[in-house]
DNA sequence: TCTGGGGTCCTGATGCTT
DNA sequence: TCTGAAGCATCAGGACCC
């Protein structure tokens, strides 16, 4: 008979706003949004102190403003959070080698087998837990742990801030039939809207459910919630997990409609991309471009290249051919380009036949790069000015901006 | 209210091949 | 040689997650 399975689900609490507090005294005990400071935006995160105010993730900068005035609103650092995560993360390979990152502040941590060194379930959750605010100076993490992923995915958002929650096995039915059928992993704004009005509330009624009737109103996607509602979710714990796509996109301050500009954002995102596929060693074999009108419709195109690459002029080249047909639906608020069907690099290639292509490749990039500038200076008049290592273009566009470095 | 950025997965339409 | 069906790949969009 296979080990009785204990999954960890460990998720940070309101992890932005958690590091700034962490690392600005003068944030502590406050309402604190991290988010755009000025112009169109949402709240990525609020402080725990900002929720009493019905103010949360997702929600309009310009509506959070209204409900908490009060609140201090802080600009994200990304790269900042992302060298905390990290930490975090390693702090987890402390306990077990598979570790599922989620996202930059959740993984899943498969302790299977491993009672003998940290004691039962929540002993583990205990330890895991006390390593993670020592190792980060004092954030709270919430942890659930059950056998399966769902559950314990449930279990740690059940009693946030520095929560522990631990589901047996035997009664993980149980314990979610009460539950909203908004806690369904899969089951957003549209999918509830369908549920209910199918006459189904909670979790408990979706098990006793038929999982052919299910199946029948909602797609397979129906049948899934019929498994997770009765807790069956064998699903392992994936660690290390290649990407499978590397995008880069940006919403404007105001909408953007000249040609001229949108291929000019279209190559920006296009060497954002490809900055990133080098750092991070991969080759796409497709580029997709998005563009979103400013009635929120969004469009997508997407073309495979005949051989794959991590340059920034052929992902922009290719992304630039399929502006013509998209640019009638114009003004648009967003605008985007992606790379997908990536493979890794590094491993393939002999160290010294690298080493050679990656100084060509270098030095061939920084001419591209300053040809296409010049390019650019030349199309958009001398308003495009970059002094030291900032390319400014303020009459037409309004925007400045720092080009990614690639170490 | 006025709606981000970076992802994954699913579905239906369409076109190509056998 | 033509045609239709089946299977598969690709594309565009939608929904979802954090």
């Amino acid at each position: 008979m296979a080990a009785r399975r204990i999954i960890v689900h460990a998720d940070m609490d309101a992890f932005y706003a958690s590091v700034e507090q962490r690392d600005r005294p003068e944030l502590r005990g406050k309402p604190l949004l991290i988010g755009p400071p000025g112009g169109r935006g949402v709240v990525l995160t609020a402080s725990y102190e900002a929720r009493p105010f019905r103010v949360g993730s997702a929600m309009p900068m310009a509506e959070a403003r209204r409900r908490c005035p009060q609140a201090i609103i802080v600009a994200p650092r990304f790269e900042h959070y992302r060298a905390v995560s990290k930490t975090i993360m390693a702090t987890f390979r402390e306990f077990s080698g598979d570790v599922e990152a989620l996202s930059l502040d959740e993984a899943f941590i498969d302790m299977t087998g491993a009672e003998g060194f940290f004691g039962d379930a929540e002993a583990m959750a205990r330890r895991i837990k006390a390593a993670v605010h020592e190792a980060t100076a004092g954030l709270t993490v919430s942890v659930g742990v059950s056998a399966t992923k769902y559950v314990a995915k449930v279990a740690s958002g059940f009693a946030k801030p520095d929560g522990l929650t631990v589901v047996p096995e035997e009664s993980a039915r149980g314990w979610l039939a009460p539950l909203p059928v908004a806690k369904l992993w899969g089951a957003g704004a549209k999918t509830q809207a369908r549920l209910h009005e199918a006459g189904f509330e909670t979790i408990g009624q979706i098990a006793a459910a038929s999982p052919a009737a299910l199946r029948e109103r909602f797609g397979s996607i129906g049948e899934q919630f019929h498994r997770l509602a009765n807790a069956c979710d064998d699903r392992a714990v994936v660690s290390g997990r290649a990407a499978k796509s590397i995008s880069w996109e940006r919403t404007f301050e105001s909408d953007v409609a000249q040609a001229r500009e949108v291929e000019y954002h279209v190559r920006k995102a296009a060497e954002q991309v490809a900055a990133r596929l080098r750092r991070e060693q991969y080759r796409a074999n497709g580029v997709r471009v998005k563009l979103k009108t400013n009635r929120f419709r969004i469009l997508t195109r997407q073309l495979q290249l005949a051989t794959a690459s991590q340059d920034g002029h052929v992902l922009a080249t290719l992304a630039l051919r399929m502006l013509p047909e998209l640019l009638p639906e114009g003004p648009f608020r967003l605008i985007g380009v992606g790379a997908y069907a990536l493979e890794k690099t590094a491993e393939s290639e002999p160290q010294g036949a690298q080493l050679g292509l990656l100084e060509d490749e270098s030095a061939r990039r920084s001419a591209d790069l300053e040809r296409a500038l010049d390019a650019l200076d030349a199309r958009f008049g001398a308003d495009t000015v970059r002094r030291g290592g900032e390319w400014l273009r303020t009459r037409d566009l309004g925007v400045a901006y720092r080009p990614e470095s690639d170490d």
